[in-house]
DNA sequence: TCGTTGACTGTTCATTCGACCAGCGAAGCA
DNA sequence: TGCTTCGCTGGTCGAATGAACAGTCAACGA
């Protein structure tokens, strides 16, 4: 392996790990020798590849922000309201099966968002913003929304309720007994969502 | 003041303080020593009334928990179908005016419900498990589950739903320019919930 | 082939953490 | 009034933190 090869791979373990490790313990308490020892390395090179514990943040926070593009279906151009409401329901599906999958996301925006500080910004302009005026558009959960001063309350009714119940998976199933990350319980989610959200 | 008063006098501030620090910035980032300034007390105190910080941390979450007890409106005991609906509508607009009042309670259930660990455990069984089979019953939101395996999926799509927006505030205000602690967007969102969840 | 670059290691630094403890002084009791 | 209790302070402990550092050695370019 090159040497360029090499650092890229080493990069791309420690910010697997911190993405792990972020969405876990939260920024505050989550430590660079916790991650570092994740991804097989010493402390010293975390720093060495990410300046500050901030950068690896945000490295980590691009990555699983971005593995949200491209998931999500693309809502049809021009399309009967049928189709749309059709179209609604899927992305919907894709959203709740995406959150089954990656609970980090919830987590990191859980972590940054509720604090007004520089961290935060940065997701919001970063990450958030570009999805939220898509997310919010006509035809994808517009339908929800009865007006346009709606759309943010849908927006966040649509991300709570597709994403807690596997953020706390391990509470679900103490509480409930129901195991979330179960793909017949993920599809159940996505059932009671799409018919929330889209209903007949 | 006698002594008796005194002391549960600086208990509760620490306890009110404990909240406050433990919703903001969850368990391990929270410091005894954050808290005791923000209760105006010095750390060794803290340790003294609360032998650890854990112990410190369960008579936050039962204060915090129980403020949720009686906040609820009764459900009917033997009504029509129209005002079981009506009464199921009432309790969700209560339950969304809880979450904008207290983000904690969802941050406490966040912080601890992501991990398979005894503080997990306790709060499933002292805070959660009395509540939830209370809200899963008929006349909850049982209209919106429907059939009883469902039941788990509509408890947390309801949490999700309704305190997320709250809990990522600034977050909110920054993304959508909507400030989720105005009267206005509480309504407007228990609005939303209480349509999504019992629709005409 | 030889000098240089750069990925990586091991150590050290000041700071902060939870917990512990000796001592103080006013409230409460006999 | 004198003695005891106990809420509370201030200091200290080892452990863990993020960051910085000099040193090492293999990959790379001239």
């Amino acid at each position: 392996m090159s040497r360029a090869e090499q650092r890229d791979a080493t990069r791309q373990r420690i910010v697997d790990a911190a993405i792990t490790a972020f969405a876990d313990q939260g920024f505050a308490a989550s430590s660079t020798r916790d991650i570092a020892a994740r991804a097989g390395v010493t402390q010293g090179l975390v720093t060495y590849h990410f300046d500050s514990k901030d950068t690896l943040w945000r490295a980590a926070a691009t990555q699983i922000f971005g593995l949200l593009v491209g998931t999500l279906p693309d809502r049809p151009r021009r399309a009967s309201n049928a189709e749309r409401r059709a179209a609604a329901r899927e992305q919907i599906r894709a959203y709740v099966r995406f959150a089954a999958e990656h609970p980090e996301v919830f987590h990191f925006m859980v972590d940054a968002g509720r604090h007004d500080d520089d961290r935060m910004r940065w997701l919001v302009q970063t990450c958030l913003a570009p999805r939220f005026s898509e997310i919010t558009a006509d035809g994808g959960i517009g339908s929800v929304a009865a007006d346009r001063a709606a759309a943010p309350h849908a927006y966040y009714a649509l991300l709570g309720a597709g994403s807690l119940i596997f953020a706390v998976a391990p509470e679900c199933r103490e509480l409930t007994g129901v195991d979330p990350t179960r793909r017949a319980a993920i599809e159940r989610h996505a059932d009671l969502m799409a018919q929330l959200f889209v209903p007949d």
